[in-house]
DNA sequence: TTATTGCATATTGGATCCAATTTACAATAA
DNA sequence: TTATTGTAAATTGGATCCAATATGCAATAA
Protein backbone atom coordinates (compact mmCIF):
# COMPACT_ATOMS: atom_id res chain seq x y z
CA UNK A 1 0.00 0.00 0.00
CA UNK A 2 1.27 3.45 -0.94
CA UNK A 3 0.45 5.07 2.37
CA UNK A 4 3.13 5.34 5.00
CA UNK A 5 2.11 3.54 8.15
CA UNK A 6 1.98 6.09 10.91
CA UNK A 7 2.05 5.13 14.56
CA UNK A 8 -1.18 6.59 15.84
CA UNK A 9 0.14 7.75 19.18
CA UNK A 10 -2.54 6.25 21.33
CA UNK A 11 -2.84 8.86 24.04
CA UNK A 12 -2.14 7.34 27.41
CA UNK A 13 -4.95 6.97 29.89
CA UNK A 14 -5.65 9.79 32.30
CA UNK A 15 -4.52 7.58 35.16
CA UNK A 16 -1.15 6.99 33.48
CA UNK A 17 -0.63 10.68 32.74
CA UNK A 18 -1.36 11.56 36.34
CA UNK A 19 0.79 8.71 37.62
CA UNK A 20 3.78 9.83 35.56
CA UNK A 21 3.37 13.45 36.57
CA UNK A 22 3.06 12.68 40.27
CA UNK A 23 5.94 10.24 40.13
CA UNK A 24 8.21 12.83 38.57
CA UNK A 25 7.16 15.49 41.06
CA UNK A 26 7.74 13.18 44.00
CA UNK A 27 11.05 11.75 42.79
CA UNK A 28 12.54 15.13 42.01
CA UNK A 29 11.50 16.46 45.37
CA UNK A 30 9.07 18.99 43.95
CA UNK A 31 6.59 17.77 46.55
CA UNK A 32 8.14 17.55 49.96
CA UNK A 33 8.17 14.50 52.20
CA UNK A 34 5.03 14.01 54.23
CA UNK A 35 2.96 16.32 52.04
CA UNK A 36 -0.59 15.01 51.60
CA UNK A 37 -1.95 14.16 48.16
CA UNK A 38 -5.56 15.35 48.05
CA UNK A 39 -7.56 13.49 45.46
CA UNK A 40 -9.92 16.23 44.36
CA UNK A 41 -7.20 18.85 44.40
CA UNK A 42 -5.14 16.77 41.98
CA UNK A 43 -8.25 15.94 39.99
CA UNK A 44 -8.94 19.63 39.48
CA UNK A 45 -5.34 20.19 38.38
CA UNK A 46 -5.78 17.61 35.59
CA UNK A 47 -9.43 18.36 34.84
CA UNK A 48 -10.51 14.81 35.58
CA UNK A 49 -12.58 13.08 38.20
CA UNK A 50 -10.97 11.53 41.27
CA UNK A 51 -11.06 8.04 39.77
CA UNK A 52 -7.86 8.22 37.70
CA UNK A 53 -6.20 10.11 40.55
CA UNK A 54 -6.96 7.29 42.95
CA UNK A 55 -5.54 4.77 40.52
CA UNK A 56 -2.37 6.82 40.12
CA UNK A 57 -1.94 7.09 43.89
CA UNK A 58 -2.46 3.34 44.31
CA UNK A 59 0.26 2.62 41.81
CA UNK A 60 2.61 5.07 43.53
CA UNK A 61 1.99 3.28 46.78
CA UNK A 62 3.02 -0.06 45.30
CA UNK A 63 6.35 1.54 44.45
CA UNK A 64 6.73 2.85 47.98
CA UNK A 65 6.66 6.48 46.88
CA UNK A 66 3.59 7.30 48.96
CA UNK A 67 1.99 5.81 52.05
CA UNK A 68 -1.74 5.87 52.49
CA UNK A 69 -4.12 5.01 55.28
CA UNK A 70 -7.76 4.17 54.78
CA UNK A 71 -10.00 7.24 54.89
CA UNK A 72 -6.98 9.35 55.77
CA UNK A 73 -5.36 9.72 52.40
CA UNK A 74 -1.86 9.46 51.02
CA UNK A 75 1.32 11.32 51.89
CA UNK A 76 4.69 11.36 50.17
CA UNK A 77 6.94 8.74 51.77
CA UNK A 78 9.81 9.88 53.88
CA UNK A 79 13.03 7.98 54.43
CA UNK A 80 14.93 7.66 57.67
CA UNK A 81 18.69 7.72 57.31
CA UNK A 82 18.84 3.99 58.04
CA UNK A 83 16.30 3.31 55.32
CA UNK A 84 18.22 5.49 52.88
CA UNK A 85 21.42 3.73 53.86
CA UNK A 86 19.87 0.33 53.22
CA UNK A 87 18.80 1.37 49.74
CA UNK A 88 22.37 2.43 48.95
CA UNK A 89 23.54 -0.98 50.15
CA UNK A 90 20.93 -2.60 47.94
CA UNK A 91 22.30 -0.71 44.97
CA UNK A 92 25.85 -1.60 46.00
CA UNK A 93 24.91 -5.26 45.72
CA UNK A 94 23.05 -5.09 42.42
CA UNK A 95 24.78 -2.48 40.32
CA UNK A 96 28.29 -3.99 40.38
CA UNK A 97 26.74 -7.29 39.29
CA UNK A 98 24.85 -5.60 36.46
CA UNK A 99 27.78 -3.60 35.12
CA UNK A 100 30.01 -6.66 35.32
CA UNK A 101 27.50 -8.48 33.16
CA UNK A 102 27.18 -5.47 30.86
CA UNK A 103 30.83 -4.74 30.06
CA UNK A 104 31.38 -7.63 27.62
CA UNK A 105 28.09 -6.72 25.92
CA UNK A 106 28.79 -3.03 25.37
CA UNK A 107 28.90 -1.88 21.77
CA UNK A 108 30.79 1.09 20.38
CA UNK A 109 27.46 2.92 20.41
CA UNK A 110 26.95 2.14 24.08
CA UNK A 111 30.36 3.49 25.01
CA UNK A 112 30.01 6.56 22.81
CA UNK A 113 26.63 7.39 24.27
CA UNK A 114 27.83 6.89 27.83
CA UNK A 115 30.87 9.06 27.17
CA UNK A 116 28.51 11.70 25.84
CA UNK A 117 26.52 11.75 29.06
CA UNK A 118 29.69 11.63 31.12
CA UNK A 119 31.11 14.69 29.38
CA UNK A 120 27.77 16.50 29.41
CA UNK A 121 27.63 15.88 33.16
CA UNK A 122 31.14 17.31 33.46
CA UNK A 123 30.28 20.43 31.45
CA UNK A 124 26.78 21.06 32.82
CA UNK A 125 26.57 24.15 34.97
CA UNK A 126 22.89 23.96 35.89
CA UNK A 127 22.58 21.87 39.09
CA UNK A 128 19.01 21.01 38.17
CA UNK A 129 20.34 18.89 35.29
CA UNK A 130 22.98 16.97 37.25
CA UNK A 131 20.60 14.39 38.61
CA UNK A 132 19.24 13.43 35.21
CA UNK A 133 22.64 13.29 33.52
CA UNK A 134 24.01 11.18 36.36
CA UNK A 135 21.25 8.64 35.98
CA UNK A 136 21.45 8.63 32.20
CA UNK A 137 25.17 7.92 32.31
CA UNK A 138 24.79 4.91 34.59
CA UNK A 139 21.62 3.68 32.87
CA UNK A 140 23.33 3.69 29.48
CA UNK A 141 26.08 1.43 30.74
CA UNK A 142 23.70 -0.82 32.66
CA UNK A 143 21.27 -1.19 29.74
CA UNK A 144 23.90 -3.13 27.81
CA UNK A 145 23.49 -5.96 30.31
CA UNK A 146 20.01 -6.74 29.02
CA UNK A 147 19.03 -7.66 32.59
CA UNK A 148 15.62 -6.02 32.52
CA UNK A 149 14.43 -7.31 35.87
CA UNK A 150 17.60 -6.10 37.59
CA UNK A 151 17.29 -2.75 35.83
CA UNK A 152 13.74 -2.27 37.04
CA UNK A 153 14.76 -3.02 40.62
CA UNK A 154 17.65 -0.55 40.40
CA UNK A 155 15.34 2.05 38.92
CA UNK A 156 12.89 1.62 41.77
CA UNK A 157 15.68 1.99 44.31
CA UNK A 158 16.98 5.11 42.60
CA UNK A 159 13.51 6.62 42.55
CA UNK A 160 13.29 6.25 46.29
CA UNK A 161 16.51 8.13 46.96
CA UNK A 162 16.64 10.42 43.95
CA UNK A 163 15.95 13.61 45.89
CA UNK A 164 18.85 12.80 48.22
CA UNK A 165 21.18 12.08 45.33
CA UNK A 166 20.33 15.43 43.79
CA UNK A 167 20.98 17.18 47.08
CA UNK A 168 24.24 15.31 47.41
CA UNK A 169 25.58 16.42 44.04
CA UNK A 170 25.16 20.02 45.14
CA UNK A 171 27.27 19.46 48.25
CA UNK A 172 30.78 20.83 48.34
CA UNK A 173 32.73 18.04 46.69
CA UNK A 174 29.80 15.89 45.54
CA UNK A 175 29.79 16.93 41.92
CA UNK A 176 33.52 16.88 41.27
CA UNK A 177 33.98 13.59 43.02
CA UNK A 178 31.10 11.97 41.12
CA UNK A 179 32.63 13.27 37.93
CA UNK A 180 36.05 11.76 38.65
CA UNK A 181 34.50 8.41 39.49
CA UNK A 182 32.35 8.44 36.36
CA UNK A 183 35.45 8.99 34.25
CA UNK A 184 37.18 6.03 35.88
CA UNK A 185 34.14 3.79 35.37
CA UNK A 186 33.85 4.90 31.75
CA UNK A 187 37.52 4.10 31.12
CA UNK A 188 37.30 0.69 32.76
CA UNK A 189 34.34 -0.14 30.50
CA UNK A 190 36.24 1.02 27.43
CA UNK A 191 39.16 -1.23 28.42
CA UNK A 192 36.71 -4.10 28.83
CA UNK A 193 37.78 -4.52 32.45
CA UNK A 194 34.54 -5.81 33.99
CA UNK A 195 36.05 -6.52 37.41
CA UNK A 196 37.39 -2.99 37.72
CA UNK A 197 34.16 -1.42 36.49
CA UNK A 198 32.22 -3.41 39.06
CA UNK A 199 34.53 -2.51 41.93
CA UNK A 200 34.56 1.17 40.99
CA UNK A 201 30.77 1.13 40.81
CA UNK A 202 30.58 -0.42 44.24
CA UNK A 203 32.81 2.21 45.74
CA UNK A 204 30.98 4.96 43.86
CA UNK A 205 27.75 3.91 45.56
CA UNK A 206 29.15 3.23 49.01
CA UNK A 207 31.01 6.52 48.93
CA UNK A 208 27.80 8.34 48.10
CA UNK A 209 26.07 6.48 50.91
CA UNK A 210 28.65 7.46 53.50
CA UNK A 211 28.79 11.06 52.47
CA UNK A 212 25.00 11.32 52.48
CA UNK A 213 24.64 9.70 55.89
CA UNK A 214 27.32 11.98 57.25
CA UNK A 215 25.46 14.95 55.85
CA UNK A 216 22.08 13.83 57.17
CA UNK A 217 23.40 13.17 60.67
CA UNK A 218 25.13 16.56 60.69
CA UNK A 219 21.74 18.15 60.10
CA UNK A 220 19.41 16.16 62.29
CA UNK A 221 21.94 15.05 64.87
CA UNK B 1 -8.63 1.34 82.59
CA UNK B 2 -9.83 -2.13 83.50
CA UNK B 3 -10.82 -3.13 80.00
CA UNK B 4 -8.37 -5.03 77.89
CA UNK B 5 -7.48 -3.06 74.82
CA UNK B 6 -8.58 -5.11 71.86
CA UNK B 7 -7.33 -4.41 68.38
CA UNK B 8 -10.53 -3.73 66.52
CA UNK B 9 -9.59 -5.55 63.36
CA UNK B 10 -10.36 -2.76 60.99
CA UNK B 11 -11.66 -4.71 58.04
CA UNK B 12 -9.46 -4.13 55.06
CA UNK B 13 -10.84 -2.27 52.09
CA UNK B 14 -12.57 -4.26 49.37
CA UNK B 15 -9.74 -3.41 47.02
CA UNK B 16 -7.18 -4.87 49.42
CA UNK B 17 -9.16 -8.04 49.98
CA UNK B 18 -9.49 -8.57 46.24
CA UNK B 19 -5.84 -7.70 45.69
CA UNK B 20 -4.67 -10.25 48.25
CA UNK B 21 -6.97 -12.95 46.91
CA UNK B 22 -5.94 -12.41 43.29
CA UNK B 23 -2.27 -12.21 44.25
CA UNK B 24 -2.44 -15.52 46.06
CA UNK B 25 -4.32 -17.19 43.22
CA UNK B 26 -1.85 -15.93 40.64
CA UNK B 27 1.28 -16.70 42.64
CA UNK B 28 0.22 -20.21 43.49
CA UNK B 29 -0.68 -20.92 39.90
CA UNK B 30 -4.37 -21.32 40.59
CA UNK B 31 -5.00 -19.04 37.62
CA UNK B 32 -2.95 -20.07 34.64
CA UNK B 33 -0.60 -17.84 32.68
CA UNK B 34 -2.29 -15.72 30.04
CA UNK B 35 -5.73 -16.12 31.58
CA UNK B 36 -7.76 -12.91 31.34
CA UNK B 37 -9.01 -11.14 34.47
CA UNK B 38 -12.52 -9.89 33.70
CA UNK B 39 -13.46 -6.99 35.93
CA UNK B 40 -17.18 -7.63 36.30
CA UNK B 41 -16.67 -11.37 36.63
CA UNK B 42 -14.34 -10.80 39.59
CA UNK B 43 -16.64 -8.09 40.92
CA UNK B 44 -19.52 -10.58 41.01
CA UNK B 45 -17.33 -13.11 42.81
CA UNK B 46 -16.72 -10.60 45.61
CA UNK B 47 -20.12 -8.90 45.52
CA UNK B 48 -18.63 -5.51 44.79
CA UNK B 49 -18.59 -3.08 41.92
CA UNK B 50 -15.77 -3.06 39.40
CA UNK B 51 -14.03 -0.12 41.09
CA UNK B 52 -12.13 -2.06 43.78
CA UNK B 53 -11.41 -4.78 41.22
CA UNK B 54 -9.77 -2.27 38.92
CA UNK B 55 -7.67 -0.96 41.78
CA UNK B 56 -6.57 -4.47 42.70
CA UNK B 57 -5.60 -5.23 39.11
CA UNK B 58 -3.64 -1.99 38.85
CA UNK B 59 -1.65 -2.89 41.93
CA UNK B 60 -0.98 -6.37 40.59
CA UNK B 61 0.33 -4.82 37.40
CA UNK B 62 2.82 -2.69 39.32
CA UNK B 63 4.22 -5.92 40.75
CA UNK B 64 4.47 -7.44 37.28
CA UNK B 65 1.99 -10.18 38.09
CA UNK B 66 -0.42 -9.14 35.34
CA UNK B 67 -0.10 -7.24 32.10
CA UNK B 68 -2.89 -5.05 30.85
CA UNK B 69 -3.60 -3.18 27.66
CA UNK B 70 -5.94 -0.24 27.43
CA UNK B 71 -9.52 -1.27 26.64
CA UNK B 72 -8.36 -4.88 26.33
CA UNK B 73 -8.02 -5.88 29.93
CA UNK B 74 -5.48 -7.70 32.03
CA UNK B 75 -3.99 -11.16 31.72
CA UNK B 76 -1.79 -13.11 34.12
CA UNK B 77 1.85 -12.51 33.23
CA UNK B 78 3.82 -15.33 31.74
CA UNK B 79 7.57 -15.80 32.02
CA UNK B 80 9.91 -16.92 29.29
CA UNK B 81 12.69 -19.24 30.45
CA UNK B 82 15.21 -16.43 30.02
CA UNK B 83 13.09 -14.13 32.19
CA UNK B 84 12.73 -16.84 34.81
CA UNK B 85 16.46 -17.46 34.67
CA UNK B 86 17.20 -13.79 35.22
CA UNK B 87 15.01 -13.70 38.29
CA UNK B 88 16.93 -16.63 39.75
CA UNK B 89 20.15 -14.73 39.09
CA UNK B 90 18.65 -11.71 40.79
CA UNK B 91 17.94 -13.82 43.85
CA UNK B 92 21.40 -15.33 43.67
CA UNK B 93 22.86 -11.85 44.01
CA UNK B 94 20.62 -10.61 46.81
CA UNK B 95 19.93 -13.59 49.04
CA UNK B 96 23.53 -14.50 49.86
CA UNK B 97 24.12 -10.89 50.82
CA UNK B 98 21.05 -10.87 53.04
CA UNK B 99 21.79 -14.13 54.83
CA UNK B 100 25.39 -13.07 55.33
CA UNK B 101 24.12 -9.95 57.03
CA UNK B 102 21.55 -11.98 58.98
CA UNK B 103 23.76 -14.71 60.49
CA UNK B 104 25.40 -12.59 63.21
CA UNK B 105 21.96 -11.19 64.08
CA UNK B 106 20.16 -14.50 64.49
CA UNK B 107 18.75 -15.22 67.94
CA UNK B 108 18.10 -18.63 69.47
CA UNK B 109 14.46 -18.05 68.61
CA UNK B 110 15.30 -17.38 64.97
CA UNK B 111 17.30 -20.58 64.69
CA UNK B 112 14.71 -22.63 66.55
CA UNK B 113 11.92 -21.35 64.35
CA UNK B 114 13.90 -21.94 61.18
CA UNK B 115 14.79 -25.44 62.30
CA UNK B 116 11.10 -26.02 62.90
CA UNK B 117 10.23 -25.07 59.33
CA UNK B 118 13.17 -27.04 58.03
CA UNK B 119 12.03 -30.20 59.78
CA UNK B 120 8.39 -29.63 58.92
CA UNK B 121 9.45 -29.31 55.29
CA UNK B 122 11.33 -32.60 55.64
CA UNK B 123 8.37 -34.43 57.17
CA UNK B 124 5.59 -32.90 55.07
CA UNK B 125 4.00 -35.38 52.69
CA UNK B 126 1.49 -33.06 51.03
CA UNK B 127 3.19 -31.46 48.01
CA UNK B 128 0.78 -28.54 48.21
CA UNK B 129 2.50 -27.45 51.45
CA UNK B 130 6.07 -27.68 50.23
CA UNK B 131 6.12 -24.27 48.58
CA UNK B 132 4.94 -22.45 51.68
CA UNK B 133 7.28 -24.27 54.07
CA UNK B 134 10.20 -23.65 51.75
CA UNK B 135 9.54 -19.91 51.70
CA UNK B 136 8.90 -19.76 55.44
CA UNK B 137 12.22 -21.46 56.17
CA UNK B 138 14.22 -19.02 54.09
CA UNK B 139 12.17 -16.01 55.17
CA UNK B 140 12.76 -16.80 58.85
CA UNK B 141 16.51 -16.76 58.36
CA UNK B 142 16.46 -13.67 56.16
CA UNK B 143 14.20 -11.71 58.50
CA UNK B 144 16.97 -11.63 61.09
CA UNK B 145 18.91 -9.33 58.78
CA UNK B 146 16.43 -6.52 59.34
CA UNK B 147 17.00 -5.44 55.73
CA UNK B 148 13.38 -4.68 54.95
CA UNK B 149 13.96 -3.17 51.53
CA UNK B 150 16.02 -6.17 50.44
CA UNK B 151 13.38 -8.51 51.84
CA UNK B 152 10.63 -6.81 49.86
CA UNK B 153 12.63 -7.10 46.66
CA UNK B 154 13.29 -10.78 47.30
CA UNK B 155 9.63 -11.34 48.06
CA UNK B 156 8.62 -9.72 44.79
CA UNK B 157 11.08 -11.89 42.88
CA UNK B 158 9.83 -15.03 44.62
CA UNK B 159 6.24 -14.13 43.79
CA UNK B 160 7.09 -13.97 40.12
CA UNK B 161 8.56 -17.46 40.03
CA UNK B 162 6.64 -19.12 42.82
CA UNK B 163 4.60 -21.37 40.55
CA UNK B 164 7.79 -22.66 38.96
CA UNK B 165 9.40 -23.27 42.33
CA UNK B 166 6.39 -25.31 43.41
CA UNK B 167 6.51 -27.33 40.23
CA UNK B 168 10.20 -27.86 40.72
CA UNK B 169 9.85 -29.28 44.21
CA UNK B 170 7.58 -31.99 42.81
CA UNK B 171 10.18 -33.03 40.24
CA UNK B 172 12.06 -36.25 40.81
CA UNK B 173 14.91 -35.10 43.04
CA UNK B 174 13.71 -31.54 43.69
CA UNK B 175 12.31 -32.10 47.15
CA UNK B 176 15.07 -34.28 48.59
CA UNK B 177 17.80 -32.07 47.20
CA UNK B 178 16.17 -28.91 48.55
CA UNK B 179 15.88 -30.63 51.90
CA UNK B 180 19.56 -31.55 52.03
CA UNK B 181 20.59 -28.04 51.13
CA UNK B 182 18.24 -26.53 53.72
CA UNK B 183 19.86 -28.69 56.39
CA UNK B 184 23.32 -27.50 55.40
CA UNK B 185 22.24 -23.85 55.41
CA UNK B 186 20.58 -24.29 58.79
CA UNK B 187 23.73 -25.84 60.25
CA UNK B 188 25.98 -23.11 58.86
CA UNK B 189 23.72 -20.52 60.48
CA UNK B 190 23.84 -22.36 63.79
CA UNK B 191 27.63 -22.41 63.63
CA UNK B 192 27.59 -18.69 62.89
CA UNK B 193 29.43 -19.26 59.62
CA UNK B 194 28.06 -16.39 57.53
CA UNK B 195 30.37 -16.99 54.57
CA UNK B 196 29.34 -20.63 54.30
CA UNK B 197 25.64 -19.83 54.68
CA UNK B 198 25.90 -17.26 51.91
CA UNK B 199 27.75 -19.57 49.54
CA UNK B 200 25.33 -22.45 50.21
CA UNK B 201 22.42 -20.10 49.57
CA UNK B 202 23.95 -19.02 46.30
CA UNK B 203 24.37 -22.58 45.12
CA UNK B 204 20.92 -23.48 46.37
CA UNK B 205 19.43 -20.82 44.09
CA UNK B 206 21.65 -21.38 41.07
CA UNK B 207 21.07 -25.13 41.31
CA UNK B 208 17.33 -24.56 41.32
CA UNK B 209 17.72 -22.25 38.34
CA UNK B 210 19.65 -24.77 36.30
CA UNK B 211 17.34 -27.62 37.08
CA UNK B 212 14.30 -25.51 36.23
CA UNK B 213 15.72 -24.28 32.95
CA UNK B 214 16.67 -27.83 32.03
CA UNK B 215 13.15 -28.93 32.79
CA UNK B 216 11.53 -26.08 30.84
CA UNK B 217 13.67 -26.65 27.77
CA UNK B 218 12.93 -30.37 27.88
CA UNK B 219 9.25 -29.53 27.61
CA UNK B 220 9.12 -26.70 25.12
CA UNK B 221 12.28 -27.55 23.23
C1' DT C 1 -15.12 -20.23 -1.12
C1' DT C 2 -12.72 -16.30 0.92
C1' DA C 3 -11.97 -11.76 2.20
C1' DT C 4 -14.15 -7.49 3.62
C1' DT C 5 -17.49 -4.54 5.65
C1' DG C 6 -20.94 -3.18 9.02
C1' DC C 7 -23.31 -3.75 13.13
C1' DA C 8 -24.43 -5.71 17.71
C1' DT C 9 -22.28 -7.15 21.88
C1' DA C 10 -18.80 -7.24 25.38
C1' DT C 11 -15.43 -4.92 27.98
C1' DT C 12 -12.81 -1.28 29.88
C1' DG C 13 -12.00 3.95 31.22
C1' DG C 14 -13.94 7.76 33.43
C1' DA C 15 -17.70 10.85 35.65
C1' DT C 16 -21.00 11.50 39.05
C1' DC C 17 -23.32 10.32 43.07
C1' DC C 18 -23.81 8.30 47.80
C1' DA C 19 -21.88 6.10 52.07
C1' DA C 20 -18.31 5.66 55.61
C1' DT C 21 -14.86 7.77 58.19
C1' DT C 22 -11.91 11.25 59.81
C1' DT C 23 -10.93 15.95 61.20
C1' DA C 24 -11.77 20.54 62.98
C1' DC C 25 -13.99 23.19 66.08
C1' DA C 26 -17.46 24.95 69.04
C1' DA C 27 -20.01 24.04 73.26
C1' DT C 28 -19.99 22.33 77.78
C1' DA C 29 -18.51 20.61 82.30
C1' DA C 30 -14.90 19.77 85.68
C1' DT D 1 -8.20 26.87 82.26
C1' DT D 2 -8.45 22.13 80.57
C1' DA D 3 -10.53 18.12 79.14
C1' DT D 4 -14.58 16.13 76.97
C1' DT D 5 -18.38 15.79 73.94
C1' DG D 6 -21.11 16.67 70.00
C1' DT D 7 -21.71 18.38 65.48
C1' DA D 8 -20.53 20.06 60.82
C1' DA D 9 -17.19 20.06 57.20
C1' DA D 10 -13.75 17.67 54.63
C1' DT D 11 -12.04 13.58 52.68
C1' DT D 12 -11.86 8.98 51.06
C1' DG D 13 -14.15 4.30 49.51
C1' DG D 14 -17.47 2.32 46.67
C1' DA D 15 -21.72 2.01 43.44
C1' DT D 16 -23.89 3.25 39.37
C1' DC D 17 -24.06 5.33 35.06
C1' DC D 18 -22.16 6.86 30.49
C1' DA D 19 -18.38 7.05 26.90
C1' DA D 20 -14.72 4.87 24.27
C1' DT D 21 -12.82 0.94 22.34
C1' DA D 22 -12.40 -3.85 21.09
C1' DT D 23 -14.38 -8.25 19.65
C1' DG D 24 -17.35 -11.46 17.31
C1' DC D 25 -20.45 -12.48 13.78
C1' DA D 26 -23.50 -11.93 10.00
C1' DA D 27 -24.02 -9.95 5.42
C1' DT D 28 -21.98 -8.96 1.19
C1' DA D 29 -18.83 -8.89 -2.75
C1' DA D 30 -14.91 -10.70 -5.24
Amino acid sequence: MPLESVDISKTASAATIIFDALKKAIIEGEIEEGAPLRQDEIARMFNTSRIPVREAILRLEEHGLVRSQRYKGAVVSSLSSTEASEIFDFRAVLEPHVIHHAVPRMTRETLAQARGFCEAFHRETDPMQWGDLNRQFHATLYDASGLTYHLEAIDGALNRIDRYLRAQLVLSRGMSRANDEHMQIQEACERGDADKAAELTRQHILGARDSLILHLSSITG
